[in-house]
DNA sequence: CGTGTAAGGAATTCTGACACG
DNA sequence: CGTGTAAGGAATTCTGACACG
């Protein structure tokens, strides 16, 4: 069952108000993450934001950084060094 | 990080679009498993279903178990019995 | 810069019902 | 029995903008 946590942490299935929920941060503040490209949710063909596990994580280091002070080209800059670290899925599951 | 794979799997936060898109069922099946008693999505306090990874699991064994030829009655019981079993979190995570 | 908010439209979800078999 | 569908209402999400500082 544990071979799935990949799947369940990047699968991008979260409205953006489940994410408000579980983070505690507004939608205005998620969205804005977004246009500075910190975070990138997928769209429903229609257009709704579709958020994975990770992106909450994402989003909550973030938060985290932007209340120690931080700007948010900074943190951008910071996430790109760090992407090839980044845990990422190798591959496309499902 | 796999140290959240519970909470990734149980937590419910998918609406049903999500559940038809990964299980290919309708809304019209997966809400009428909910009718029989074989899943339980928690709601927004609107009413709005939300759905964990694991709830599709079930869904899926369920949509399976049909088109083998059971009954959704037969089904349940059998997921009755087998409860104790089952997997569950021990404890609200989070 | 990072976030709040009001505005209007588009897309989603819900329920109860009728239908078929 | 298990599923499809049309119907109307309620709730959600989106974008672009103005505001503050």
């Amino acid at each position: 069952m544990t071979e799935n946590a990949l799947f369940y942490r990047y699968k991008k299935v979260m409205t953006i108000r489940a994410v408000t929920e579980i983070t505690g941060l507004s939608e205005r503040q998620v969205r804005y993450y977004e246009e500075k490209k910190l975070v990138f949710p997928e769209r429903t063909r229609s257009g709704i934001r579709k958020y994975s596990f990770f992106d909450i994580e994402l989003i909550i280091d973030i938060a985290e950084k932007i209340k120690e002070g931080l700007q948010i080209e900074d943190i951008r800059i910071r996430l790109m060094k760090h992407k090839n670290q980044v845990e990422q899925p190798k591959t496309i599951l499902h």
